[in-house]
DNA sequence: ATAGACCTTAAAGTTAACTCTAAGTCAATA
DNA sequence: TATTGACTTAGAGTTAACTTTAAGGTCTAT
């Protein structure tokens, strides 16, 4: 079992989106100490380790709550999160593809200022610095 | 020359976004008709498209309107701009790669899900569809 | 038993990037 | 010439994802 701070430093999550993950429905289900305190499992570490996947390739929390709430129906809803995976799974397929042409397009950028940069440093060179 | 309407088709833009960007600093120097009409030259729409590619790769208006207040002071900010967008590039090839692995660990629980769900169809093919 | 760290909830504030509204100007057309 | 529709500005509203604040309860070490 660790407190809020452990999962805080774990997750590299703040402690108050912790707790507004769990509002939205993210993580329900935290154990609590007879004084109130979340006391979260190694399962709740590893659901939170899938947030954090999802998070991180451009899910939304909503739809991250959505999974959740799949999840805790149990296997009738396997269909639907294999598909809600699947397609997530596809959309950032995508983005990475869009993303590395776009980038593309930067490096030409990149290397066009960089043979301007070297004519001018040409240039400022041949009229021995001044200007 | 052609109108924010046009422009706006071109390049997927909302008329509201591309006055927003211009607001920002993003696009200046876009002459007007006499009755005060914006009117695009060919070399905005260039320089949309590269505002474009940079938003797309993740880069804050902020930092993009930063670049093109480079660029409009001319060839004395190459080696600037030449050092901002190689950074950037960095961190979207960075950013791709974090994204990448992420995703590998969806695809394992893809996996996993959809073992899961054939056992479970399994299941219940067993017991004749009952339950 | 009490100080100080750490916990609680509810709700307001922040930031980025739009998105929309209001009130008015301009241009083409019936 | 009067209406329609695209344009103008300034500024308010929205959404996602936090982040902070307020007001107070709990735990641990002395």
């Amino acid at each position: 079992m660790y407190s809020i701070q452990e999962v805080s430093e774990r997750t590299g999550l703040s402690v108050h989106t912790l707790r507004y993950y769990e509002k939205l429905g993210m993580l329900p289900g935290v154990e609590r100490s007879p004084g109130g305190f979340r006391q979260y499992s190694d399962q709740d570490l590893e659901t939170l380790g899938l947030i954090c996947c999802l998070k991180n390739t451009g899910m939304s929390l909503e739809k991250i709550a959505e999974f959740v709430r799949l999840t805790n129906q149990g296997d009738c809803t396997l269909k639907e999160r294999v598909a809600l995976l699947s397609a997530h799974k596809e959309s950032v397929i995508t983005r990475i593809d869009e993303m590395q042409k776009h980038l593309e397009k930067v490096s030409w950028k990149i290397d066009h200022f960089t043979e301007k940069l070297r004519e001018y440093e040409n240039r400022m060179t041949e009229t021995s610095g001044a200007n």
